[in-house]
DNA sequence: TAAATAGTGTCTGTGAGACACTATTGG
DNA sequence: CCAATAGTGTCTCACAGACACTATTTA
């Protein structure tokens, strides 16, 4: 710490000692978590949504979230909101994009952090603790919490439960816009169902849609959303399936196989239910 | 907005009327930015820093930024920084990345949103408004503001003003993490000079290098750290100069050709005071 | 045993990497 | 006029895309 005296003739520690946090209002900030894995048979995309028993947007249906603590930076309250409401540990996690738009929340100024998690559960006994994690740090109360058929094609993304007769949906249309000399193109959404999304939520979901589709390809996002063991068909279901598109065989194999081992053993492949070797991955 | 009642049968209308923020502390939230840009012969990156005059970090070279008001965007908070202090306006600006470290700051909790900005002209004359951009909405009182030479290699990174004897270095080692299943690769730094840089905003900047690398090849950024009419020679050393390795020449015109177009005049590229053909960016 | 899926061999096109050559420019 | 740089042609190699074939498994 420096020993240097300011304007005040103060040195760092007496500066500190008297500082008073200014007059500048500030933000209320939570960590929004995107959780995000596949239907048992690899599918459907699967992702978490909590139904809100409070205003605003009461009894709509939301991202799990909640208020960022002092004593913890906001990749730790997304860790401890998964851990509370979903028993998951040691999940990926990845901070997506901040959103600051101070019209975002209509009680008062939040931000939110958004994280993308992906995980290879999605039973039902995964959602346990949702509903009682309560409002004490929740960004809002909990009544209901599911895992949601995620459905994207050119024209929009649908958020499916059948057992609970939803259906929330919205158009997407890519547009350009312009970033000092460059243009960059975005998904802007509009609500094509009479249910909606609380809050930004659908541009969170969008973003982090579109920053996993980017990079699972060129990385290894993948093994976090498939079991430690698996097969080769299974693994290749699931990059269609995120991709949204078909691939070939050979092509899938070679580009894989410097990440997995066999193990030697032989498994179901829960894609087509054949036997096949069983495959983990290689960190 | 809908018409359905609460627990405690309100309506939206009703609660937001009532609605008073919770007894959570709040953290204060800066929007802070790299601009980044390179020597008139494209030798060199140059980055812009600012001295503060006030604690803590007194006298230490940070990045400019400052904090986000309730009417705005964190984006709009580092426009106007940036337009308040470099005078600059239509700049490439991008959201990095959230510091959300509640030690990082030693006065109070203070998160920082990191932009990235990329500019075609790092002369001084550019720097007119920092200093007395003054306190009222800064992160800090600023006494200097600058641009510095960025030297980065495998091993270090530096800041290096001449005029005023400042050289202020990191060593840099890449370490890996894991997170969820999969690890992943990252710098961490350490002071290898008697001058530190304020907060984390080392960090801030080996954050920001890397998304910029990762996407200078597969997009149009360099466009922005370039003046609109240019030549091929010149675009090749703007490359060569951010990825930090030398392209051939063929290859680079190969992959450059469809993203550009010659205006059919002549004139000098910089790099090598030699005529060659005028290009323009065809967006 | 037939249909479906697992698993392998190989051809093709594209694009980055590499090098050689000619044309122009500045000192 | 010569050294340096602008600008072009073309070979190689790695890898994704595409298709055909054999082996194994389930029903």
């Amino acid at each position: 710490m420096t020993q240097k005296k300011d304007k005040n003739g103060l040195t760092e520690k007496e500066f500190l000692k008297d500082y008073k946090a200014g007059d500048y209002e500030r933000p209320s900030v939570t960590a929004d978590i995107l959780v995000l894995g596949t239907s048992a048979d690899l599918r459907t995309l699967k992702i978490l949504l909590v139904k809100r028993d409070e205003h605003p947007y009461l009894e709509q249906w939301a991202l799990p979230g909640g208020f960022v603590r002092k004593d913890e930076t906001a990749y730790q309250a997304a860790e401890r909101k998964l851990s509370q409401e979903t028993g998951l540990e040691g999940v990926y996690l990845d901070q997506i994009y901040t959103f600051t738009n101070p019209a975002r929340d209509p009680r008062t100024w939040v931000m939110t952090i958004a994280y993308l998690a992906l995980v290879s559960d999605t039973s039902d006994d995964v959602l346990h603790g949702v509903t009682c994690a309560g409002d004490y740090d929740s960004d809002g109360g909990v009544q209901d919490a599911a895992w949601f058929d995620l459905v994207i094609d050119a024209e929009s993304i649908s958020f499916i439960n059948a057992e609970r007769n939803v259906e929330i949906r919205y158009s997407i249309e890519n547009k350009r816009f312009k970033n000092g000399r460059i243009y960059y193109e975005n998904w802007v959404s509009k609500p094509a169902s009479k249910e909606e999304l609380a809050f930004d939520h659908i541009e969170i979901i969008i973003e982090s849609i579109l920053k996993l589709k980017a990079e699972f390809e060129h990385t290894d996002l993948s093994f976090n959303m498939i079991g430690e063991k698996f097969t080769l068909p299974d693994l290749q279901a699931l990059y269609e399936l995120v991709l949204g598109k078909k691939l070939y065989k050979t092509n899938f194999r070679a580009m894989i196989a410097p990440k997995v081992e066999a193990t030697g053993a032989k498994m179901k492949s829960v894609c087509s239910n054949k036997m096949s070797a069983e495959y983990r991955y290689i960190g």
